[in-house]
DNA sequence: TTATTATTTGACTGGTCGGTAAAATATATA
DNA sequence: TATATATTTTACCGACCAGTCAAATAATAA
């Protein structure tokens, strides 16, 4: 009984993941996403109670995206050099893809995100601080092996490093964004990554 | 002849430099700004054309702050390692400043600008890019000198050396603005700042 | 005092914002 | 076919947005 469902919820989530990736939170109006999605907008109201609760939803897709390709780069089966490896040539695969269809440089969503609205809502502010958390877990179990591989030194403190590779990347992004250029991305990204880690860039030549 | 000039524009300024940093450039208002500096809106159109206009011209101040500041640390009087200690302990006791006053950690406001803005005002992108290329100059130079002094390895990339410096202080800005919290920044980031430089801890202690 | 100029004021515009409400429509089951 | 439910549509709201304008005011120099 009851009408069958449509694919509405998930053409403004797509069309808001764009939007607001390539422009910003704030700079993207209800109206723009529905027109761009062509979804009238007593339907984005009925699917979503607010524009915060849009990008909430968003937020959660596209971190269940990245959980995927993760649980993948960051499988217990791959030495913990390739993790790293493969997560940064993900990275910019991916930073490559976006700026091809949105004609911009993106950088990471949840950074961008996230610094436009940490003193503005609090809800999504702790998601993103939540989602910021869990990436970091990925690399707290990297760098953890690579200790017990002694390809790093034995003494280094893992939740700090992990801290670190996440700002690293985050800042990376976000000057590639800032520029508007992928150049250096593509060309240093990994080699600083490495650098970064601690890890000679020969162990996995 | 005519009348004494006041002091609006500054407060126009000071007050745009607070919101702007502590919200977003899009989530505060003309109005907010004239509200709470005390300054007509009349008035404010009056100094500035636009909004855009204000912002680039209170970018410019803030930088100008900068400037100052490190003209002195990274002086070719002092030794390198103690240029990047300056700009450390600097970047934190402003971060600590700026959260007491505004009640949220603020991160650095050319790259959450630069970020919001990338993809929305071609203007003020541009500004922003050249505020980074100017802030990268002073790490250029001290990375010279510390291949110079053999504190570093000699093959280093300074261009590419440069770059990451600037990306991984701005990571680690925007992550302790999203997460409001400076303890990690005051715990970790000179000392991760100079591992990713290269240099041991121990050669400035 | 008067002319000149910088500055301030407050009312105003047209457009856009996030969000609402209710009727209309489509599809499933019974 | 009738009914229940999910979905869509359209028109609408008050608040706020960036920006305008012309009149008022204050301070200076002559």
């Amino acid at each position: 009984m009851g009408r069958a469902p449509t694919n509405s919820k998930e053409k403004l989530m797509e069309t808001a993941k764009e939007l607001i990736w390539s422009e910003s939170y704030n700079g993207v109006s209800v109206d723009d996403i529905c027109k761009k999605s062509g979804v009238k907008k007593g339907s984005f109201y009925h699917y979503f109670p607010s524009k915060a609760h849009l990008a909430m939803e968003t937020m959660d897709m596209c971190m269940e995206e990245t959980k995927a390709h993760y649980d993948d780069f960051f499988s217990p089966t791959r030495p913990p050099v390739e993790r790293f490896r493969l997560m940064a040539n993900y990275v910019i695969e991916q930073q490559k893809e976006m700026s091809d269809q949105l004609g911009h440089v993106c950088g990471c969503p949840f950074a961008s995100l996230g610094s436009e609205i940490a003193a503005q809502d609090d809800n999504m502010g702790k998601k993103v601080v939540s989602i910021c958390d869990k990436k970091r877990t990925y690399y707290k179990s990297a760098i953890n092996e690579l200790k017990e591989e002694k390809l790093i030194a034995p003494d280094t403190d893992t939740e700090a490093k992990a801290h670190e590779i996440f700002a690293f990347i985050v800042g990376y992004l976000m000057m590639s964004r800032i520029n508007n250029d992928l150049s250096f991305l593509e060309n240093n990204f990994e080699r600083g990554l490495f650098d970064l880690i601690g890890i000679k860039q020969e162990t996995q030549e």
